[in-house]
DNA sequence: TCCAATT
């Protein structure tokens, strides 16, 4: 059976090499990460890891750059903010940094925001580590594990040859069963290369059949070579002059529209119910958003309940608690805002009437008075 | 047989 795994690989390799269609893969799953991975300064023992610097991963595929600075600007002072997108689409990679000026308010970011569900996802907060080649392309994908073997036999696995920043294991969307797939990153190259070495066609222990473990795909080198794949097959790529730019600019935009639901700021699918409503008095419609009021928090409260509660229903711009000037205590409301009509509807619906603590909230989108009544 | 983890 060894040589069946070496024989599968050599057929794997050359398939490879032969298929570079179109995919479309829209079916990630938030993080299923075991254990603490955090890197923190105190694990990776360097006295000159940045305790301000935060990577921010699984992120919303439609999160902004400027939502992902609202939502940690809720926590204290941010020195600088980046969403990570892909250099040729422009497409979220679904992870950024935020570093702040000061290190308590990163801290405070991790203890209240790792763990936030947003939309369909689960971000995880952590200490970004000093950026650098050795710890790029550590990351391994794994196949023919055995199905009962579960995530954290997986880590004890591979830890050996290594510190494992993140391990997955693919289920079954709908029976939830191991599909015998995983993924495991390491903190550097180097541990990824020696656990090949070490794991590669080798059988775990109780299994029967060798395992496969090799250097995973990288998901936004697919992204870009599957996009520029298909433009270089559009009729007027022979002819790239000034009239084709604008088609290929166009068809670019189709594509990312058609693949994963894109509306870029150069497509005119981008002129939704929102933008074409603008200038209209709607109640709770702001120009930026909708401005959704929620009455009858607690004196304590703060900005992260409110992004806790709505940022599962969608594009959530802005959070606000509203304060005493002296107490600096709530005032029993404050404001949020979302981006889409559709969801700021379904989360006041949701929300209107939840209990928080002992009290019973109302959410309404916020009314247009002009004076007190 | 592939998840958006290093600016």
């Amino acid at each position: 059976t060894v040589f069946q795994c070496v024989k599968s690989q050599v057929i794997a390799a050359m398939e490879t090499q032969l298929s570079n269609g179109p995919t479309c893969n829209n079916t990630s799953n938030g993080p299923s990460t075991i254990s603490n991975n955090c890197s923190s300064p105190v694990e990776s023992g360097s006295i000159e890891d940045s305790k301000t610097n935060l990577i921010v991963n699984y992120l919303p595929q439609n999160m902004t750059q400027e939502e992902l600075k609202s939502l940690f600007g809720s926590i204290g002072e941010i020195e600088s903010c980046k969403l990570v997108r892909d250099k040729i689409t422009g497409q979220s990679l679904g992870y950024g940094f935020v570093n702040y000026v000061d290190p308590k308010d990163a801290e405070k970011a991790i203890n209240t925001l790792n763990g936030l569900r947003l939309q369909t996802k689960t971000i995880k907060v952590s200490y970004a580590r000093p950026s650098s080649a050795s710890i790029r392309d550590a990351n391994l994908y794994v196949s023919g594990l055995p199905k009962t073997m579960t995530q954290k036999e997986l880590e004890q696995l591979f830890s050996q040859y290594g510190r494992i920043i993140t391990s997955r294991i693919l289920v079954d969307q709908v029976t939830g069963v191991s599909r015998g797939v995983g993924f495991i990153r390491f903190d550097r190259r180097v541990e990824a290369e020696e656990a090949i070495k070490g794991l590669n066609c080798q059988k775990p222990p109780g299994a029967t059949e060798p395992i496969t473990v090799k250097f995973a795909n990288n998901p936004s080198q697919k992204t870009s070579q599957a996009l520029l794949s298909q433009l270089y097959q559009s009729p007027n790529r022979r002819y790239p002059g000034p009239l084709a730019q604008q088609a290929q600019r166009f068809r670019l935009d189709n594509l990312l529209n058609m693949a994963y639901g894109v509306k870029s700021r150069f497509s005119p699918m981008a002129i939704d119910g929102v933008t074409s409503l603008a200038g209209i008095n709607i109640p709770g419609h702001a120009g930026t958003g909708w401005c959704i009021f929620v009455y009858n928090l607690a004196p304590d409260a703060d900005e992260s309940i409110l992004w806790q509660m709505f940022g599962p229903f969608g594009a959530v711009t802005n959070v606000k608690v509203i304060r005493d000037f002296n107490t600096n205590k709530c005032k029993g409301f404050g404001f949020v805002t979302m981006t889409n009509y559709d969801e700021a509807a379904v989360a006041i619906a949701s929300l209107n009437g939840y209990r928080l603590g002992d009290r019973v909230l109302q959410v309404s989108f916020k009314t247009n008075k002009t004076h007190k009544a």
